[in-house]
DNA sequence: TCTGGCACTCTCGATCGACGAGTGCCAAGT
DNA sequence: ACTTGGCACTCGTCGATCGAGAGTGCCAGA
């Protein structure tokens, strides 16, 4: 009747068999923790979850091994995140410290998750979507070329260049380009990019009959790198952890690569998180909706500066994974970054 | 002693475990292969070449399997580069076409090299050493900051902001600025970096003794821009191809994501190429210096605008891979990447 | 120098049986 | 109402054995 007892026995499987990646059987549970019961109750227990549909045997006679429903019982209920050793979290700090830019801060992040969690990693991007203008700048580029660069407040940097149609290089060229460089920090700067953009389509109408065509070219271009795909993307690394990973893994490996190589969709997963950003999201095995990552699972949670999430990362592993300590890197990354992208905001 | 028949036979042999992935036995040579000769005949050849340390026979009675220094062999004078069909080429330049910058071009490089060739692609960025500048604009940012963009003309765009120590904001700051603007532009846009970056630190003596010191801090942000590591990157795709690659290779995969994943010595073994960079280049299993990959072959070329090669793209692959078609894709995606990047540079 | 023939070798796959781990269930104990 | 020890039963794993098939090496003859 025990639920309690059902419930230590469930932890006890998953604990063994994420360490042994075997079966476990009634009587090694018993011997490796001391659970104050017999094997044969330990067996009931068994049938019991198995009905439950939480865990299940490979065959007659083999241990059991937990479901996808029985990870997801051990992460709600059975085990809390492990906090990290002070050694780890030093290391994390040394190793993001000393990163130049945004590129750099993304490269560290990523080999830092994989090498931490010996799985594979995946930082996406800040989005720009989500973020603010800092500065615009535009500089004039042959005779009727301007080059339009964007700054974001996560340091990030866009550039584009557009043809203005008339020639800048005279004396009333330069003053126009002054003229839209100062109207478009004027409403832009500082402002969340989604408001710059509207602002900043309402720029064209107020401008002059004569400029009108010049800074609907440079709005239209800063428009574009709302949409531009290239805001969105993934980072990997530690896919060669995939190969470690048990002696199972390996047939489903090709599945799963290819997956990985779907940054669209491995987006999308990312950008599914649950409501409350500062918690750990994890998406076990068959919930995934993603063909070919339906054996494993991830382990994600948004960053970014200040309260607003702009991105997401997270790790992907076996189900079979120790969520506690995963869950827990996850996490101690993800705020360190936030803090990092913090720092450079104030800049 | 017909030296000729036996390189066909090698050719032959080449040609069949390529396709079939098995050991070729004599027998299913002359059959699969118009020689005109018996079977009998083909086994003393194979004797032979098997002396040569060409071919190698996993055990006795197993069929015939090249070695290494028999690829070598086949690749260097038994085969012709495979001209692409004319669906390919076409598919190349669509593919290409609507690459809006330069971190679109290298993606898409890598994505296109990857499925044409059904194997991993490796592109390197353009590297900035071997570039030339195109333009640098400084952009103030709060009162004595400075933002120091960076245009290539590969159309990558590098940024650093620096401290100057000094007010940038009221009058004689703004034309400080505009000094140095000009200064370095004047020395340094259309040249190669490597000129540049001499020239640059030369202008810092040359200054009066009161900008010195921004001068200084600007000139040294660019020389950092030189050995910046982020300079030299490389993108990767088609990783999932490896699983699909045999069935004796995924016991080796491990390893090989392992290598790939070390950008810098991947970079190293980029920067290998032979003299003539009009040439492919092609590494075989144990020819190449680092662990892990001595199982696979790289097919590599340089590519990047005008007469010089800023970069390499190649492709990796297990050294059972039909050379003269993937030599014959890296070389056209090569081709066409200079070429984009030569419109690129004329903008 | 080539060819047909032949004995020999070695791997691969299937079959078989013993072994052992683990279960399910039952009857007895608390 | 649970728990426990015992016991029969089920299966998968491992190792050995064996036959088939493929391929070679070598030799004698053209």
């Amino acid at each position: 009747m025990s639920e309690d007892r059902r419930l230590m026995v469930l932890r006890a499987i998953v604990q063994d068999y994420v360490q042994t990646s075997e079966p476990v059987g009634s009587r090694a549970l018993v011997e490796r923790h001391h659970l104050g019961v017999s094997a044969a109750t330990v067996r009931n227990d068994m049938a019991l979850l198995e009905e439950e549909g939480l865990i299940h045997a490979p065959h007659t006679s083999a241990g059991r091994v937990p479901t996808d429903a029985g990870y997801r019982v051990f992460v709600d209920r059975l085990s809390a995140v492990k906090p990290l050793g002070s050694g780890e979290r030093r290391a994390i700090g040394q190793f993001l410290e000393g990163a130049v830019d945004l590129d750099d801060v993304v490269d560290r992040t990523v080999r830092l998750l994989a090498s931490l969690t010996r799985q594979v990693a995946v930082v996406q991007y800040p989005s720009l979507t989500r973020s603010t203008v800092r500065h615009i700048e535009l500089v004039p580029m042959g005779s009727s070329h301007l080059m339009i660069v964007l700054i974001v407040n996560t340091g990030r940097v866009e550039q584009r260049v557009v043809d203005t149609g008339r020639v800048l290089s005279d004396g009333t060229g330069e003053s126009l380009v002054a003229t839209i460089r100062a109207r478009i920090n004027e409403v832009a700067a500082g402002v969340p990019f989604t408001v710059a953009a509207t602002r900043l389509r309402r720029l064209v109408d107020e401008a002059d009959e004569a400029d009108r065509a010049a800074m609907e070219a440079v709005v239209s271009a800063l428009g574009d790198a709302l949409v531009e795909e290239r805001e969105e993307r993934v980072v990997l690394a530690g896919q060669s952890n995939l190969a470690r990973a048990g002696t199972d893994f390996p047939r489903t490996i090709g599945p799963i690569l290819e997956a990985l190589e779907e940054h669209v969709t491995l987006l999308r997963l990312l950008g599914q998180l649950g409501d409350d950003p500062e918690l750990v999201s994890v998406r076990i095995g068959s919930e995934n909706p993603v063909t070919g990552l339906q054996s494993t699972s991830l382990v994600s949670m948004g960053y970014g500066s200040g309260a607003e999430r702009v991105a997401s990362l997270g790790v992907l592993g076996p189900t079979r994974m120790d969520y506690p300590t995963t869950m827990a890197s996850v996490r101690a990354v993800a705020r360190y970054v936030s803090e990092i992208l913090d720092e450079n905001q104030a800049t």
